[in-house]
DNA sequence: GCCTGCGG
């Protein structure tokens, strides 16, 4: 008797690793066993699998019974020709029940990342005989696509007229319905135009009408987390009383200048306030000044950041605890909330957390929710660095609300005042790129053809010229560019640093005593401190599998899991550079990153130099465009408007 | 298309 021919849905779901507990190899001796299909899957024939006893073979049976929501999707995919491997993510997104939601909606599966409208018109032309592009199910995930799409630039809204557009492109037929549709399902939210400025003075027949091309649409997710941010600064506004006499500053006045105490009286009297400045204008000596302040008062503090890093410098310059503000909340895996929220709020007088540029607008919301009315919240940041990653502009919205107190602190402290570096790092942020004026060699601009020429002079500058003609340890001096990939990115160019600065084998993952290396996650709990994201440190020695690794903060043995959140760190990326400074730093703007040039990229790029920088100019007339504009891509947001609403 | 936070 023959065996009957495999399963196509069976062996696609077992081939995709989808069945938990089963590895390639077992899968691969499933037909040995006479296991074709889901009919044939039993305790008893699994036993049939060599390395299998009878307690792997009844877990391995119970496993696939727990599967089924997402066998049942992989038989929807395989029939529509499309990658079983998807039915993962559409189980866990869509639940239990997400076969039964796909055959309602095969356009569901647009939600889905990595999920492109032809996926999606396949497994409906497959599930819906006679489906049709002018369904209004597709319409409506159009919808929610284009403003997905929208949010991974940062927009919370975009203008109705540019979704009509985008449906248009889709051959949409009638763009309105499609909208209405979205709307309706709950998915997304239809924002109408700012009332116009009302003229007392005006003819009543000619009130000015809103303008409909201002009218924006949101996901609701956005949407509904600006509003609750709008909603949450205002009470947070009206329920605060003041903590101490504004004299009370006196007493931790001492080493601080005028703007840095007012932002600490501000903090006594203000719901929510502010804290703006550069580095080096000392944010952290006056968040300093407010922690002793308050706990003379016998207030209760909580210090957070967005990073790992920027909460562990905070504790570090505070003398109190602080941590991220995912911690701080009590945040619940990747799908969850947070345990601190109106039911369960945070217990604190004043909440103050650091580096708020890096806040989006779902974690602020969440952040002003779980403050009990009476809160005192100080956000303190840099509004000229880079943006946040999840959508929003927050810390920038609420500067331009104009309802939110603020302090701005100017007066440069760290790095020398008027030096090349400070001079040139202003003129940035003020927009402009004047030509670089250093004598003693402060700041050097060194031009480039290409970005392998522009690699070059990296290594030579590391590696010879800076230590030569300025005097200066290789090993303090960290090469920042903007990408990952080409002959100028990071990966490139620490094959080409490591064979000149410390050329070896790599012997645990690749990695050999004195080689540089910076964290890519937070492993906060490896003793003694742990290493936070964006780390930079040495290695120092190696063991079976670990690694000696001396950090800024401390020395750290790596292992396991935590040794893949290690790559080489001679050249980083300017996103991870962010919040950590270097004596010497070198600048590579390679051409293939003219795209992604913004003055805020630029600026944090430049400011992250401390005593020399070089900037290895290879990105021709895209970076003087690039400071010129204030963003390239400015977000589209609507939580300035919010809020001025909301305190009008 | 490029870059990136947090959490388990």
């Amino acid at each position: 008797m023959s065996a009957p021919a495999p399963d196509p849905v069976f062996t696609a779901f077992c081939a995709a690793g989808l069945w938990p507990g089963l590895g390639k190899r077992a899968a691969a001796e499933l037909p040995a066993a006479g296991i074709t299909s889901a009919d044939a899957v039993t305790a008893d024939r699994l036993l049939a699998l060599p390395r299998v006893g009878r307690q792997r073979a009844e877990r391995l049976f119970s496993s696939f019974l727990a599967a089924q929501p997402t066998y049942a999707v992989v038989a929807l995919l395989v029939g529509a020709g499309l990658e079983a491997r998807l039915a993962a993510t559409a189980a866990d997104a869509l639940g239990s029940d997400a076969a039964r939601r796909l055959r309602d909606d095969p356009w569901a599966l647009l939600g889905l990342p990595g999920v492109t409208l032809g996926d999606a018109d396949r497994l409906a032309i497959s599930v819906l005989p006679g489906a049709d592009r002018q369904d209004s199910r597709r319409g409506r995930a159009i919808v929610a696509m284009t403003l997905r799409t929208a949010t991974r630039d940062g927009h919370t809204v975009l203008p109705a007229d540019l979704v009509v557009a985008a449906l248009r492109a889709e051959q949409i037929a009638d763009p309105a319905a499609a909208i209405a549709a979205a709307v309706e399902s709950g998915e997304v939210l239809e924002h109408e135009p700012p009332e116009p400025e009302f003229d007392e003075d005006a003819d009543l027949d000619e009130l000015p009408e809103p303008d409909p091309a201002l009218r924006t649409l949101s996901l609701a997710r956005f949407g509904m987390a600006e509003e609750a941010v709008a909603e949450n600064v205002a009470r947070l506004a009206a329920t605060a009383e003041r903590i101490a006499d504004p004299a009370a500053v006196r007493s931790v006045a001492k080493g601080l200048d005028d703007a840095q105490k007012a932002a600490v009286a501000q903090v006594l009297g203000a719901g929510v306030s502010l804290l703006t400045g550069g580095p080096g204008t000392g944010k952290s000596r006056t968040v300093a000044a407010i922690v002793t302040l308050l706990r003379s008062k016998g207030s209760e503090v909580a210090l957070a950041a967005p990073t790992g890093r920027a909460a562990k410098r905070l504790e570090e310059l505070t003398d109190h605890p602080a941590v991220t503000v995912h911690r701080l909340l009590g945040a619940q895996g990747t799908s969850g909330g947070f345990a601190r929220n109106e039911e369960w709020p945070l217990d604190a007088d004043v909440v103050v957390v650091d580096e708020a540029s890096m806040l989006d607008v779902e974690l602020t919301a969440a952040l002003l929710e779980a403050c009990p009315d009476g809160t005192h919240l100080l956000l303190v940041g840099d509004p000229a660095q880079l943006p946040s990653i999840g959508p929003g502009h927050v810390l920038g919205d609420l500067i331009d609300s104009g309802v939110v107190p603020f302090t701005e602190l100017t007066t440069l402290y760290r790095q020398a005042e008027g030096g090349a570096i400070a001079r040139l790092a202003n003129a940035v942020r003020a927009g402009e790129l004047p030509p670089v004026d250093s004598p003693d060699r402060e700041v050097v601009v060194v031009p480039a053809t290409g970005s392998a020429e522009a690699a070059q002079r990296v290594v030579q500058l590391v590696t010879d010229s800076i230590p030569r003609a300025l005097g200066i340890d290789p090993a303090t001096v960290q090469v920042v560019t903007p990408v990952h990939r080409g002959a100028a990115g990071t990966i490139e160019l620490n094959k080409a640093l490591k064979a000149k600065l410390n050329p070896g084998e790599g012997t645990v993952w690749g990695f050999d005593v004195g080689d540089r290396v910076v964290a890519t996650a937070n492993h906060l709990d490896l003793e003694p401190i742990g290493f936070a994201n964006g780390e930079v440190g040495v290695v120092t020695g190696t063991g079976d599998g670990t690694l000696d690794v001396a950090f800024a903060s401390g020395p750290v043995t790596v292992s396991g899991k935590a040794m893949s959140d290690l790559r080489h760190g001679w050249a980083i990326t300017v996103h991870r550079a962010q919040g950590s400074e270097w004596p010497g730093v070198v600048v590579v703007l390679p051409p293939e990153a003219g795209g992604m040039l913004s003055r805020p990229l630029v600026y944090t790029a430049l400011t992250r130099a401390q005593r020399h920088l070089s900037v290895v100019h290879a990105s021709g007339a895209a970076l003087a465009r690039a400071v010129r504009e204030v963003d390239v891509r400015p977000r589209r947001t609507r939580l300035a408007q919010l809020l001025a609403e909301n305190a009008g």
